[in-house]
DNA sequence: CGAAGCAACTGTTCTAGAACTCCTTGGCGC
DNA sequence: GCGCCAAGGAGTTCTAGAACAGTTGCTTCG
């Protein structure tokens, strides 16, 4: 075998997960048996499994015993108030949680930090690394987007000392006002759980958030990586209007 | 092959599972290299492989290449407050969610069970079972485990028609007043997946509810999955204290 | 003393089947 | 018309290697 820098099985994911994400394999729709994928891509049955095994985590389709293979249904989005940021917060439980610099660099935007943070075209953006620490343990990483122009002032502060937030604020006057965040389940690619001291393809809690100052202008576009084996979600709920549903 | 009712693989998950859970393997024991490990378990190394990948997406091991197979660290809790439920408040996002009755039965509570709800060893308990719906697609299930006293009267009731804190507060004069909620990751066992409509092991937000009366009585024990393809959590913040951090 | 190369250890990928298990459908008998 | 059984289609499990890839430690050379 020469020079497989991507694994056969990764190669074929990609293949079938390109056609499922471009609308050429619809959700619901019943992918060529097992043993025909893997004459059409030439491989054995068992690496034609491994690859749908990935498409599986990526909940792009769904394996039924007997039954065949599907495209499965796409995801579905929820809103809710007043939650506190998952890793950040964990200060304020007493809880000696650091942050470390891991590193920073200035880079191409892919096409959705672009758009987050209302930048044309692929713009170059500073790229920030940042780990969460709990008792020294990664608990999360955290890799934060920001317009160049922010991240060359960014750039000169030494964020080991001043947080990030503070550096926008009172360096370069952006008030960070509100935000918004999604989180969903995701399973840590190789680079994430390389930094997070864990082994890619966990399952981990993804958070996307783009922050915005008063006057709506983004300023950061962050996402955070938390493996679901280092953290969990407690919450106490009050209920004060009865009858509420 | 005679009758394997539980594959080789499943088998040696388990064998491992029970050394890791009963402090055998603390974390950060390093196992067997995997070949040696298949020939103790007298099976192919693709085999004991298969068992690692059960393990692994349980997040009890981490497996690194080219430096062995690692038991994994133990999870950690957070607390967050005022975090709407999940699946149970996306009527309030004017989408149509609805409710199936799926099915109820008295059983007799696991530990877990029995302590949340204040019970003593192995008590009975009622179990309610109902599916969120969302465009008639199922993406929660929630497994409700009541006292049987509670439950014996609220078996009475019909459910499709009336929501069962409805029932518990005006039929019972049990009003929840607060609850205690943790969420993480999990990956869906066969039966919440059938229920669910999807596959076995795909990785799920899983949430565990115990709620009180005024008083402090624990009324109702509360297990939700949520497929993690099925949803995801997105919320709006407002810092209005600048600089805090 | 530092750097480079090599060997050993360990995980990962892939081959090439064979056999088992699940699910659905159609046919046959009652 | 219903129930049961068999067949076909498709997923799953397992075997038995062989070769590739990552990491670390030791040795040699500059």
């Amino acid at each position: 075998m020469l020079r497989p820098r991507i694994p056969r099985y990764s190669r074929i994911a990609e293949s079938l997960r390109g056609r499922i994400l471009d609308g050429a394999l619809p959700a619901g729709t019943r992918l060529d048996n097992q043993r025909r994928l893997a004459r059409e891509f030439g491989v054995t049955l068992m690496t034609l499994r491994q690859a749908l095994d990935v498409l599986e985590r990526e909940k792009l389709i769904a394996r039924r015993h007997g039954l065949g293979t599907f495209v499965a249904s796409p995801s579905l989005d929820y809103d809710i108030l007043h939650l506190r940021r998952l890793a950040g917060d964990l200060s304020a439980l007493g809880e000696p949680v650091a942050t470390r610099f891991v590193g920073s660099r200035f880079a191409t935007a892919e096409r959705r930090i672009a758009e987050a943070l209302g930048l044309r075209g692929r713009s170059r953006v500073f790229v920030l690394e940042r780990l969460r620490l709990l008792d020294h343990h990664p608990i999360g990483l955290q890799r934060s987007f920001l317009p160049s122009a922010v991240g060359e002032e960014v750039a000169k502060a030494d964020l080991n000392v001043t947080p990030l937030r503070q550096v926008l604020e009172f360096k370069l006057g952006l008030a960070i006002a509100r935000a918004g965040e999604t989180i969903s389940t995701i399973r840590l690619g190789r680079g994430e759980a390389r930094e997070l001291g864990c082994r890619s393809g966990l399952p981990a809690f993804f958070s996307e958030r783009t922050s915005y100052t008063a006057d709506g202008t983004p300023v950061v576009f962050d996402r955070v990586f938390i493996p679901g084996d280092r953290f969990r979600i407690t919450r106490q709920l009050t209920y004060d209007t009865p009858g509420a549903r």
